[in-house]
DNA sequence: CGTCAATATATCGTGACACGACATATTAGC
DNA sequence: GCTAATATGTCGTGTCACGATATATTGACG
């Protein structure tokens, strides 16, 4: 039976998460993208793949499904952030790519999001104390 | 311009907390509710309101819309994990208490929530620092 | 070579969630 | 008492993720 601190604790360490993730998809939002399609994106440009990730490939970096990364990539090929590409050596693959537009918004989002981080290292450092007790 | 190595720790930072959010969802889901509803009784348990915080004060703290928040207590109450209770001197307001079973399952989410942040403190610990060049 | 299982992607219907716009009830200010 | 502000609730919409299902392509093996 967890103590009224440990609650506590546990609320706060939630909070900050909350306001880290709602900070960045305000961030999306403001260059017109949603918060899912910014880590389709980051999945996308931080890939070790030279071709580009497959639909498989992204699903895992993101813990979804095959078939809600699939729906993911419709939207946000409407968007003009990515494009498909079928692999010529194996037709069931499809690869993924950035546009120039979406090189271009990832690259923006990046850089906010590494300068917020660093603002909040020392916050991160001091959470995982706090859940000793 | 961000490096390439700079995407790629941004990505693994996100793919941290992607991993730990979706193994909170799977606990969450393990026990019949969903992860904003445990959020949501959290919340509740949390606040320092001792007739138990209002409708608006859990979507302040969960950074909603006070309407999403009233559709959150909706399902959640369906499920009888929360309470309604109207303010005798402020017939506006709405109170939010846990249920019996609600605390029960809350009980139980906080207790592998601790232990397994617990497990995580050395590998939040030096999430910062890589974020440095 | 042909058949059948495995792999990769896509489609459809459903449910949770959050929102804006709007509605209603209650309290507060003057 | 009339009007502002406050607190909660309703409705329609869009994103996201899912399970079930479908289709196409490749691989394995007799």
């Amino acid at each position: 039976m967890p103590t009224d601190a440990q609650y506590q604790r546990l609320l706060a360490f939630r909070t900050a998460l909350r306001r880290f993730d709602q900070w960045s998809r305000q961030q999306a939002e403001a260059l017109g993208l949603t918060h899912t399609q910014h880590q389709l994106l980051l999945a996308i440009r931080g890939s070790a793949s030279p071709a580009g990730p497959t639909i498989g490939e992204v699903a895992e970096a993101l813990l979804i499904r095959h078939h809600s990364a699939t729906e993911l990539v419709d939207r946000t090929q409407q968007l003009g952030l990515v494009s498909r590409l079928r692999d010529p050596a194996d037709s069931r693959r499809v690869h993924l790519r950035l546009t120039d537009h979406g090189r271009d918004v990832l690259a923006q989002l990046t850089a906010v999001h590494l300068q917020e981080l660093r603002r909040l290292a020392p916050l991160l450092d001091a959470l995982p104390r706090d859940m000793e007790g």
